[in-house]
DNA sequence: GATCAGAGATT
DNA sequence: AATCTC
DNA sequence: GATC
């Protein structure tokens, strides 16, 4: 179909409620559209489709909008989302002499709307898809009631429903002989990883506990019983497992995957320094290739380097190289200040085999001594001198007191690599603190962390709070506000917090969930 | 309807 | 204050 | 997306 009219560029929103806006609006970013407020004189404005032309102009005549702009329902949009393309817009222009019956237009557009047909006149029973999904990014619920076919279940085969309190249990060794519920597992971590990147940080969460849940059930999962039995796993959720164990497959993280908007914030979400919004915007400026961005976005500088080394930071480093920078470090910091405690954290602290990066935790052996200022520097000066850091990311000593830099830590993310033919360059992190936050600061440092925030979360639930920098009690918090920070426990080693906090402890090789 | 951790550095 | 990172 |  060959359109005269083109499709609209900027659009506007008329009476649409607040839940449907934003998701209109994110489908806007996601098909190039810019969206206006209605000051603006703009000629497509899209209404929501309870209205007819009749109150749909009474509407405007009481607002700012422009002398004739063309209606459009917002039902163009919604079937726009579900085809995953933008549709031709002419076939939900709304006219002036087709007064009620809007859904009648409908019709003739596409198959999306055949079941609601006649009630009587103007029924709108808009189908609830797009708007009860409950989600911003994806369009989903297609739902419908699944038959589920309930197999029996073998007793004493169910998942235990274990502690609410990650942090407290041992993470489940999938090395040793694997998980029986990997494919489960991959599918969800996929789906959290989109949402994390398409900025729905909730929904993240939520695929996280529940992969957490599967990682603890030892035997393979068969029975949708024992799939709702699981601690964080609902309706949802459920029928997605339940889904995947039966097909293999997941519709809605193909259909994700599928999008290119998606597929785009995935690729230049690998770039160092550019999170959700810088993304989210790239993409709107129409950028598609790291190419684009090297050509024709705007950078920071952190992200010219995130951008310049994009495959080395994407990259796994093999644990004995780690450790061989590890003794690089360790050495250098010898040299230049004698007396250095240092402790590799992260990944590589918890035994993993690869690690994303080099997380190195440094303070002074006993106590006193805030002079943290003639370390850091000489240090990362000396190292720069053996071409050992070849460019800086986060750099405490560059800039100069920040605003009212009253932390004792500094914080120093480079990046590095071994001098040797072939070497890749890693990313490294340099943590600098007092010896008194010592104990606090490696739990922190070395993870996982939905270990830490499992910890943390826990300590607020015993009115404590825990940080890198200590563990307080007595903590009076309103809402979201402090009103008394508590008063600092005596924290020497990382089994006094798991004391304080009533949890067994866990060595760091356990903390990996 | 709020929460989902808490903090340092850069922009 | 918003954004990004650990 | 689950929980309280
Ligand atoms: O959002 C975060 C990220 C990290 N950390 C802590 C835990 C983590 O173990 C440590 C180092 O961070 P990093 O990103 O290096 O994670 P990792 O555990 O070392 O994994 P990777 O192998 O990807 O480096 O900092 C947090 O507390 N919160
Ligand atoms: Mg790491």
């Amino acid at each position: 179909m060959t359109d005269d009219i083109s499709l609209p560029t900027t659009v506007s929103f008329l009476r649409v409620g607040k839940r449907r806006l934003e998701i209109f609006q994110k489908a806007c970013i996601r098909f190039g559209l810019s969206v206006v407020n209605h000051t603006s004189h703009n000629s497509f404005i899209l209404i929501d489709d309870e209205l007819d032309f009749i109150s749909a102009s009474k509407a405007l005549k009481s607002s700012s909008f422009s002398s004739s702009p063309i209606l459009i329902r917002t039902q163009w949009l919604s079937d726009s989302i579900k085809q995953n393309k933008l549709l031709p817009h002419h076939s939900y222009i709304l006219h002036a002499n087709l007064p009620q019956s809007v859904s009648s237009v409908t019709e003739t557009c596409n198959s999306s709307n055949r079941n609601e047909t006649t009630t009587q006149g103007s029924s709108i029973k808009r189908e609830r898809s797009i708007s009860s999904s409950a989600s911003d990014t994806d369009e989903e619920s297609n739902s419908k009631k699944r038959n589920i076919e309930i197999q029996p279940i073998q007793p004493g085969d169910l998942p235990k429903t274990t502690g609410i309190w990650l942090c407290s249990e041992a993470s489940s060794s999938t090395s040793i002989n694997g998980n029986p519920n990997e494919k489960i597992i991959e599918k969800l971590k996929e789906m959290s990883k989109l949402y994390l990147i398409t900025n729905d940080k909730g929904r993240s969460i939520a695929y996280q506990k529940a992969i957490e849940a599967l990682k603890r059930c030892t035997h393979p999962i068969r029975s949708y019983e024992e799939i709702k039995a699981l601690p964080y796993v609902k309706q949802s959720l459920a029928d997605k497992i339940w889904e995947i164990i039966r097909t293999n497959g997941l519709v809605k993280l193909s259909a994700f995957q599928s999008r290119d908007d998606v597929a785009t914030l995935g690729l230049f979400a690998g770039v160092w320094g550019a999170g959700t919004e810088t993304t989210k915007q790239w993409f709107a400026q129409g950028f598609r290739t790291l190419d684009d961005l090297r050509n024709r976005a705007r950078l920071t500088r952190t992200q010219q380097i995130g951008l310049k080394y994009y495959d080395d930071f994407n990259a796994r480093i093999p644990r004995d190289e780690v450790t061989r920078i590890e003794t690089i470090v360790k050495q250098t910091a010898n040299e230049v200040v004698p007396g250095l405690v240092m402790e590799t954290c992260g990944s590589y602290r918890r035994l993993k085999p690869s690690c994303g990066d080099i997380d190195i935790l440094i303070t002074f052996k006993d106590g006193k001594r805030h002079l943290h200022e003639s370390v850091l520097s000489p240090l990362i000066d000396k190292l720069k001198a053996i071409e050992f850091l070849t460019d800086d990311l986060i750099n405490h000593s560059e800039t100069s007191s920040s605003t009212g830099n009253t932390s004792e830590q500094m914080t120093y993310f480079g990046v590095c690599r071994l001098l040797e033919p072939g070497s890749l360059h890693r990313r490294i992190d340099l943590i600098f603190i007092p010896a008194n936050e010592w104990a606090c600061s490696l739990l922190y440092f070395t993870g996982s962390a939905m270990f830490n925030r499992s910890m943390r979360r826990l300590a607020r639930r015993l009115n404590m709070s825990l940080s890198q920098h200590g563990l307080y009690n007595g903590v009076v918090r309103k809402g979201v506000e402090k009103i008394h920070t508590g008063q600092a426990l005596h924290t020497p080693t990382e089994e006094s917090i798991f004391q304080y906090l009533n949890l067994p402890y866990r060595p760091p090789e356990d903390r990996d969930h």
